[in-house]
DNA sequence: AGCCGTGGTTTGAACGATCCAAAACGGCTG
DNA sequence: CAGCCGTTTTGGATCGTTCAAACCACGGCT
């Protein structure tokens, strides 16, 4: 209550150590940032030292000296008002778990809209010295991606930077091949009239993932005429589609929809039909939503701890890597994978 | 591409700022930090250096030199396989854009379980410098919270220690108010026969929560009894429980449950028996989440943002307030709302 | 005139790490 | 034994900020 916590004493430094192991400053600093330019019995005296005193670099004063804080900054999405979301959410939870196995860590910030981004991105940067940032969410004509590059700092993004020329370091899921797997999963099963629910052309996601529907379509010659939606992303849209679908004087007996929300909609109106989604229509989602594991929604899943994983390679690779050779490749496209439930 | 970023112009310290004011660093410093110190005509001058000049504080050599990192730190929770979580994921979105009002910044960490945590704060407080930390999903004997304490570090806790005389600072919704409030509502739309779901008895939050409905019923002398039961919080163990009740002889007319996965559970039943929700049989649910608001589920909403904003004061406070008086309280229970919707 | 107190400002020394240049050490050669 | 060379180790400077104490000018007071 009093004074500090426990033990009063003051924490140990490198000079501390360097004191206990009899040697200086500088030879500690070795051990720990360059052991190969010590002896091996100096290495292990100072090893020894470190131990007993319980001695922690101080991350401040490398950082000041350095101008490396290994700080990676991330969004917090804001509470959007639908399923979706939960991507990122669990993203951010794998790529903070992952960051820390490097010693970084993962600082948060907000913002409503680009320009309140990159307001962020330079105080960030200026302020708190950040190493690196991870951005999702991706348009065409990204002014965000434009300043970072232009203000040097390093940045990969979770999704392609659709219809741009960008070279930029980015991962991103293969979604017309998520949807294509779900495609063949359902002509496996029998269905040979299979219906599709997606997002209005034009975006770069929703277009890429219809694309798989029609290839996996177009080589079992299945008949998609009529067969076909495109609706804005929520649940009603996608419950009105999916009656609209199922009211067909030859409805479909299967429906892949472009996101969980939509299959969600089409689920609602499933069950308010007295029918089972699966045995009866069925139903295949993309994202794996908490709520379609629930509900027991199949779905398709994006590799969140791949993304986070290929993410940081591509960072620290820029951090650390010589600055001219980035012989390494600068993109990824990661296979999604399709989880079968009751509904399909 | 070859070089740094824009303009190679050194980054303006302290020290460029003084000499273009014609001043010394430490008066730079007083203007900024103590400007009652300084004369108002050197204040002017000064800042006009410091627009000019484009000058930032490094926050590293202020951490290093004041051992204040303006880091908090809080945990990123695992994604849950149900329809929770999404509070936390709202709060944390509310803390991090609150504290950046205030100047802190959230740092992210992950850990499976409370030795894991504390291994993590340990490292965080003396790598980083945290200056607090935010913990949430309190239980009984947190070993969380006495670690913390012991090592003086200051924090607050999103939710009660239930069970515990614990005196550190948190803050809370009030449930019982919460669930109260939602049968108020059901008994004044008129319905007088009203269930309740909940969890096993032994939970803190779930009893408190419960009492709520209990009080609401005993006031109007409803008769509650076979209306109840107490389950573990998932989809299907909600429906199950509303399927017992909706099959009594003389069954509720509307039902209160202490989540909104139960509360959704109950809302597959009643629509699984074609019957709709709200206008057949009322369900309110509680937590607001966004499932809940895409399929129009009346439920008990936490005010997030307030909690933040509460837990930021309580934590300010102890990082800035005089070390032994603490007079304000450091306890802070607060009202959540009801948020109708076409459930009841 | 000399002393004191007082706002306002400057100076020097931390904080704890890394960078750099130079010194010490050791072995080896001529 | 001097001279050289490569490996280890050392000491000082530095990053940008704040703390503590010194300094200075100036007016009031005796």
């Amino acid at each position: 209550m009093s004074g500090r916590g426990g033990g009063d004493a003051a924490r140990p430094s490198l000079e501390t150590v360097a004191e206990r192991a009899g040697v200086s400053r500088q030879t500690v600093s070795n051990v720990i940032n360059s052991p190969e330019l010590v002896r091996p019995e100096t290495i292990a005296r100072v090893r020894a030292a470190i131990e007993e005193t319980g001695y922690r670099p101080n991350r401040s004063a490398r950082t000041l000296r350095t101008r490396r804080s290994y700080l990676i900054a991330a969004r917090m999405q804001a509470p959007v008002d639908g399923i979706n979301g939960a991507v990122l959410d669990s993203f951010l939870h794998a790529l903070t778990s992952r960051a820390a196995q490097r010693d970084y860590r993962v600082l948060l910030y907000t913002a409503e809209d680009d320009a309140q981004e990159i307001a962020a991105y330079d105080e960030l940067l200026s302020d708190f010295n950040l190493d690196a940032f991870v951005l999702a969410n991706t348009h065409q004509n990204d002014a965000r991606t434009t300043w970072l590059a232009e203000h040097g700092a390093p940045f990969v993004t979770f999704g392609r930077p659709w219809g741009a020329e960008a070279n930029h370091g980015w991962v991103d899921v293969d979604g017309a091949a998520g949807v294509y797997d779900a495609t063949r999963h359902l002509i496996r099963r029998g269905h040979r009239r299979i219906g599709f629910i997606g997002w209005p052309p034009g975006s770069g996601v929703g277009d890429d993932r219809r694309s798989g529907y029609l290839s996996a379509c177009a080589e079992e010659n299945l008949d998609v005429s009529g067969l076909t939606r495109s609706v804005v992303d929520s649940l009603a849209t996608g419950r009105a589609a999916g009656a609209e679908l199922l009211n067909l004087s030859s409805p479909p007996t299967a429906i892949v929809c472009v996101s969980d929300s939509l299959a969600l909609g089409v689920w609602t109106e499933i069950t308010a039909r007295g029918l089972t989604p699966g045995s009866d229509v069925a139903v295949i989602g993309f994202d794996d939503t908490p709520t379609a594991s629930v509900i027991g929604l199949s779905s398709v899943a994006q590799p969140v701890g791949d993304i986070a994983e290929a993410s940081l390679d591509l960072l620290t690779q820029a951090l650390d890597g010589a600055p001219g050779a980035s012989a390494a490749a600068k993109q990824l496209l990661l296979p999604p994978s399709l989880v079968v439930r009751a509904s399909s």
